[in-house]
RNA sequence: CGGGGCGUGGUGUAACGGCUAACAUGCUUGACUUGGGAUCAAGUGACUCCGGGUUCGAAUCCCGGCGCCCCGACCA
């Protein structure tokens, strides 16, 4: 698209309400607009990298069995009963609300108890489990204190995936495959390399649960890594285990990191209180054995942010970047740059590329320092100096390379370029 | 929810209880420019968060409310 018709605008300064790295750059770019304390919009920039980010999330979700529904916010408070956790005692983050005749309702910060009460209409049998549904949508929890810009709001995106298996073996087969969904979303991200598969506390239905933390200064979290094995342990379970449960080693770096995403196995809870059975080959009634699987796409955004950025603006990764190619026309009216730069934004175009095109009367500064901001992986710049030379200059944002390349070349190069950062990330 | 800090043009800041609330930036117009937010000129833009109070006089002091940030507690 023509950055002229971008609506949003880039800002020198952010607000100075905002002190963490990932609400100023998002907000300086034009990525989120801040509506409250904890409560974000998405701007167009905004909107296309969340959507890179959920694609990539369906995409894994749907490889290992996935099936997505789209469930309500609006929550029957009946159903929360039956589990116990509609009372404030129980959840004291709920946001709650009620029908004209005073029907309490509950705006949901979770779905389990939903989603398990809607599964009894479509388990019976062994034969329709396992079954694999997943949801990306918004949840609203009342913080009593929304932090960390986007890290940590009050309504924000969050994709959760259930299982419903037969029993345990079949769960736990399914769990260890979610693992691996897990860490390639992560890889694909760009964050691959920053977060370790981390035991933390398992609640009631098993000794551990995992977690996958990125370490950032600006998580909340305290993890004990062990490089070796790329694990790492949570804080709050450290002092019980004491080692890598993997390796044995005892000598762990101890890292701040942000959880961004957990597995859970959560047994019969859910299907034992919402009464979800199915019958067995020998016809006898049998529970239901849950696992949750969360990962929050807001908060990942949010840390992709706060860990790939460097003084000069975002370093969006290639999968999640909200253009493939940031093309700036410097046009000074001497030389037909115009001309060149449409036919390039033509070319790359149909070659597949999304190109954010600078076409703005403004100066190269500008430009230049608003390219860095946006963090578009490659920036080709046109001016009368290229022309002169015949070529174009091609800059990688993340190494700071610069390439000269003849404009016979640009698609080809451009688009290789692309996929090699791809390959390495 | 406990503790602390802060609310001034769109944004970032300044202003002893006392002149027309200042500066930068943004935005508009023009000039000159065109490879890292250049320069010059002229404009635009604020009931100083809201409501009370003290005072001859309040952005400034006091009370209440609302909002925001930070630390802690909490965080399926």
């Amino acid at each position: 698209m023509k950055q002229s018709n971008l609506f949003t605008k880039t800002r020198r300064e952010a607000p100075k309400d905002e002190v963490s790295k990932n609400a100023q750059l998002l907000i300086r770019g034009g990525f989120i607009h801040k509506e409250m304390a904890g409560v974000y919009s998405l701007l167009p920039l905004g909107v296309l990298v969340m959507n890179k980010i959920t694609v990539i999330i369906r995409e894994e979700m749907n490889k290992i069995g996935g099936q997505e529904v789209f469930l309500t916010a609006l929550q029957d408070k009946a159903v929360w009963e039956k589990s116990g956790r509609w009372s404030d005692k129980e959840v004291d983050n709920w946001f709650k609300t009620s029908l004209k005749n005073n029907t309490e309702l509950g705006l949901g910060f979770t779905h389990e108890e939903p989603l398990t009460n809607l599964m009894r209409d479509h388990i019976r049998s062994f034969r329709d489990l396992p079954v694999y549904p997943y949801q990306i949508q918004t949840k609203f929890r009342n913080e009593t204190r929304a932090k960390s810009g986007i890290m940590r709001g009050r309504e924000f995106l969050m994709k959760d995936l259930y299982s419903f298996s037969k029993d345990v073996a079949e769960h736990e087969t399914f769990y260890e495959k979610v693992k691996i969904a897990y860490k390639n979303i992560f890889a694909r991200v760009g964050l691959g390399e920053k977060t370790y598969l981390t035991y933390a506390s398992g609640g009631s239905f098993s000794k551990y649960s995992h977690e996958f933390q990125t370490i950032t200064s600006a998580g909340e979290d305290t993890i004990h890594v062990c490089e070796k094995c790329h694990v790492a342990v949570n804080d709050e379970i450290f002092a019980e285990m004491k080692k890598c449960p993997e390796c044995g080693a005892t000598e762990l770096k101890v890292e701040k990191a942000v959880e961004v995403g957990n597995i859970f196995n959560l047994g019969t809870r859910f299907s034992d209180a919402l009464e979800l059975s199915y019958l067995d080959s020998a016809g006898a009634k049998q529970s239901v054995v849950m696992g949750s699987y969360g990962i929050g796409p807001g908060r990942l955004l949010g840390t992709i942010v706060e860990t790939l950025s460097d003084d000069n603006g975002i370093i969006w990764p290639e999968e999640v970047a909200p253009f493939d190619i940031h093309l700036v026309s410097l046009d000074n009216g001497k030389v037909p740059v115009k001309e060149t730069v449409d036919r390039f934004y033509a070319d790359l175009t149909a070659n597949g590329a999304s190109v954010l095109l600078d076409d703005r009367d403004a100066r190269a500064g500008e430009k230049f320092n608003d390219s860095d901001l946006l963090g578009i992986p490659l920036r080709i710049v046109v001016s009368e100096k290229t022309m002169n030379e015949g070529v174009v200059e091609l800059k990688n944002r993340k190494t700071g390379e610069v390439r000269r390349v003849p404009h016979h070349q640009v698609v080809d190069i451009s688009l290789s370029t692309g996929e090699d950062s791809e390959n390495t990330a």
